[in-house]
DNA sequence: TCTGGGGTCCTAGGACCC
DNA sequence: TCTGGGGTCCTAGGACCC
């Protein structure tokens, strides 16, 4: 047994002075399938058909050593009997919904963290339902067996960080209740590693350092871990010794703030025309996305990445808010001449668009000619019904330009700027648009 | 672990202003 | 023109999550 922590503010010791749930669905997307279809159960199945790497494994698959993430060709190698569907989203979150639904009957304060995982508060709960906090989790995770014919595990503490921790401990289908006065217990078996918000650069930097278990962790004093690891360090800490600092977001649909297509090219290439134009498709995939949440963007940044994944990315805010592909292409295209690099060879580009706001309460500005703005919604429009109906990238943009990889000065002149502009940018005036001044 | 894609949050440090 | 200091805003990029 480990020797009381330092003095510098205990640790709770009451057993719930707040009860907090984290309910994790065991293998979610198979478990899904496997309900759905009774001819999978027992069966090793995989989802993730539609990438060729595998999204999710049910328990079957993962006792051969299948996991998330390895490719299908070698899973198949492990078991040829391997079970293979494709990801079916709809459904998944169909399930979701209802798994939040009888969470929700359980208490009203209910956090939706991802499509197989939430959180909920049922502190105060023990007196209306008679029972203890525990018998409230079994109940829970039995409601849902019966209902929904899946599997949860669910931990039960003081804080976020400590469910997340518990409902991981014992997996599939266990219940692991950690109150208070079992802290100094349970968390040397935790390797840092197993913490909520530790990665891998922080577990490395802590081992440097003797800190191994979570137990170690919340040993150290305050200000050491707020040197090391700033404040993200610190609340995990709090949360640890049974303090809650971090709330429950309770917004059933917080809206997005930033929407990103990156693709990586499986040959690597150091052709500019051809970097560019993975650039504008990922363009247009996230204006499509744009379109279909009815969101218009007004900052966006693009990111490449090169053949020994350094990363550089640049961006910045527009004039105007944006939600179609030739309103910001120009812009894109200086961006891009700013970032890349002659004679290095890239292996992603990334789009990632930000400020959104939605596009039914968008006015015109003053400088914005309401017929332009109309017809490109109407071209947006189309372009989304081409594409749905013959298939994404059946229509695209032409990168119709050289992409100079001169210096900026020799590029910056009005002559070479006349030689490759833009197919339908007649004029100088037409990049000097209010909206594609960047104000960067 | 030879590394996909879509997100959020945080911080260092530069630019700018008084 | 040089000097100091402090506040604020912003960008690039790191770290982490599912």
């Amino acid at each position: 047994m480990p020797s009381s922590a330092n003095t510098h503010s205990p640790i709770t010791l009451r057993s719930f002075p707040r009860a907090i749930l984290h309910i994790d669905g065991d293998a979610f997307f198979t478990s899904v399938e496997q309900a759905l279809h009774p001819a999978l159960r027992g069966k090793p199945v995989v989802t993730g058909k539609e990438r060729g790497i595998i999204a999710c494994a049910s328990y079957e698959a993962k006792a051969l050593g299948i996991k998330r993430g390895i490719s299908l060709w070698d899973a198949r190698k492990i078991c040829p009997d391997l079970v293979v569907v494709p990801s079916d989203y709809e459904t998944y979150s169909l399930m979701s919904k209802r798994m939040f639904a009888i969470m929700r009957r359980f208490t009203p304060e209910v956090e939706e963290y991802s499509i197989d995982e939430g959180f909920a508060d049922i502190t105060g709960m023990r007196s209306y339902f008679r029972k203890s906090y525990p018998q409230i989790a079994c109940d829970l995770q039995q409601t849902i067996q019966r209902e929904l014919d899946l599997t949860v595990s669910i931990g039960l503490s003081l804080t976020k960080s400590l469910a997340k921790i518990a409902s991981d401990y014992r997996k599939p289908q266990g219940l692991t209740a950690v109150p208070g006065h079992r802290i100094h217990e349970f968390l040397p078996r935790i390797p840092t590693a197993d913490i909520w918000g530790l990665g891998r650069n922080r577990v490395a930097l802590l081992a440097k350092f003797g800190i191994h278990t979570a137990w170690d962790y919340i040993s150290r004093p305050e200000p050491w871990i707020r040197k090391q690891l700033h404040k993200p360090g610190v609340e995990i800490w709090q949360e640890l010794r049974g303090t809650p600092v971090m709330p429950l977001n309770q917004d059933p649909q917080r809206p997005e703030t930033t929407i990103s297509k990156t693709k990586t090219f499986s040959a690597p290439s150091d052709d500019p025309d051809f970097v560019y134009a993975k650039l504008l498709r990922n363009l247009e995939s996230a204006c499509i996305k744009l379109r279909r949440h009815h969101l218009r963007a007004q900052e966006v940044y693009i990111s490449l990445r090169t053949k020994d994944y350094h990363e550089r990315s640049t961006g910045g805010r527009l004039n105007r808010t944006f939600q179609d592909v030739h309103d910001v292409t120009p812009v894109i295209r200086v961006l891009f001449q700013q970032l890349y690099q002659p004679g290095t060879t890239y292996r992603t580009t990334g789009i990632i668009l930000t400020r959104l706001s939605d596009d039914h309460q968008y006015q015109y500005s003053l400088f914005e000619n309401p017929l332009h703005v109309e017809r490109m919604r109407a071209l947006g429009k189309t372009t989304d019904l081409i594409q749905t109906r013959y298939g994404k990238h059946t229509i695209h943009l032409g990168t119709g330009c050289y992409i100079n990889t001169a210096p900026a000065h020799e590029r910056d002149t009005p002559v070479w700027r006349k030689q490759h502009r833009l197919p339908g940018e007649t004029t100088r005036k037409h990049i000097r648009l209010p909206l594609l001044n960047l104000t960067v």
